[in-house]
RNA sequence: GCCCAGGUAGCUCAGUUGGUAGAGCAGCGGACUGAAAAUCCGCGUGUCGGUGGUUCGAUUCCGCCCCUGGGCA
């Protein structure tokens, strides 16, 4: 039974935490379907770090176009709202120009704020967003947690003293537009309308985390110091998004001449695991019901994982 | 060979005036609604080097042995 071409999804989501190969099967899978690869991760966004973020190489992107890499400067701030719009633009109209949009990226929380949308809260003005980020620097986590609850006490409930980033945007929120995040958050989030192929990598842990050791090295080999070098003499403000890329506070340490080198790249590759286990956990428990990959994409797996992707594409389910 | 100081969690160490032990780091698990490569929360059984002895009871006191530093020869 042929399924209707208006039945088959209109975009494929690839996720899966670091070093899980995911670029290069999204690569792969766009050469087979006639695809267009759209990023889907928070630190490849950004120009300034290509090597510590680990954009695709030239060899992958020969393989098919690649979108939405680098397409911002480091003294910016995406968000997930950011990013959806730009996202959605661009699968639009690579769609429309008859392609398959393929979005891959480790950002967990992007994928779903594409997929199940975002609550529709207004775009907080500058002042608010900085007022808050003063008195969080002023007076730290727990003062602003407090100055939560006087506003918004149901909000500072579900959050914990030192979760300073949650508080910030409560806080926000309350201010700008007067009613509790919580409020807007019931209201209907404007869901991806089309019909999406979602398939999500799952190393097993040893193999996920060796491959994140051999990805930090692999960095260091192709430069990674010297461009972090180059965006510490940008002086840009540390709290900036950027300058939270994993392995860069290890290599900027060592510039300073806080820890010899051999020390950066241990911290850089523990920064590389943790981070790939955070991300397994939220793709698991937060991205449920989606096909999986129980394995990285690698020579021994392609096969195996090119064939799951097209049959998503065919039916929409693994 | 002799003297001294140590051997306690994966690592660095604390501690128990005798009642089977706890910090930091590492590690592990989890949360996640516009900074998400972010931000948070939780988790400590380990022959207290080995072996005899004293004791109701020894990781703690005593003997011997082993190991690691340092010193003297």
């Amino acid at each position: 039974m042929h399924a209707e071409a208006r039945d088959r999804p209109s975009i494929l989501v690839i996720g899966g935490p670091t070093a899980s190969g995911k670029s290069a099967l999204a690569a792969d899978a766009a050469r087979r379907v006639g695809g267009v690869v759209v990023n889907a991760d928070s630190m490849q966004l950004y120009r300034d770090l290509p090597i510590l973020t680990s954009w695709p190489d030239e060899d992958l992107r020969a393989r098919a176009p690649h979108r939405l890499y680098g397409v911002l400067d480091g003294a910016e701030r995406c968000s997930a709202g950011r990013w959806r719009a730009l996202a959605m633009a661009e699968s639009e109209q690579v769609y429309a120009d008859g392609a398959l949009p393929i979005l891959v990226g480790g950002t967990g929380f992007y994928l779903r704020a594409l997929l199940e949308g975002l609550a529709p809260v207004p775009a907080i003005p500058e002042h608010v967003r900085e007022r808050a980020r003063a008195l969080l620097a002023q007076d730290g986590s727990a003062a602003l947690h407090a100055r939560l609850a006087r506003r918004d006490p149901e909000a500072a409930r579900r959050l914990e003293p030192g979760d300073s980033q949650r508080i910030m945007r409560a806080y926000e929120v309350i201010e700008a537009t007067g009613r509790s995040l919580l409020s807007w958050q019931e209201e209907r989030h404007e869901r991806y309308a089309g019909r999406a192929a979602v398939l999500v990598l799952e190393p097993p842990r040893e193999a996920l985390y060796d491959a994140c050791n051999a990805r930090f090295d692999r960095m260091m080999a192709a430069g990674a110091l010297d461009e972090a070098a180059r965006l510490l003499a940008r002086g840009l403000d540390p709290g900036l998004p950027v300058m939270k890329a994993v392995g860069l506070r290890a290599l900027l340490d060592h510039l300073a001449g806080k820890s010899p080198l051999e020390r950066a790249v241990v911290l850089g590759r523990q920064a590389t695991r943790r981070y790939a286990k955070r991300q397994t956990t939220w793709f698991r428990t937060q991205m449920p019901g989606q096909a999986r990959m129980p394995d990285r994409y690698h020579a021994e797996s392609k096969r195996e994982s090119l064939a799951l992707v097209e049959r998503l594409l065919l039916t929409g389910t693994g």
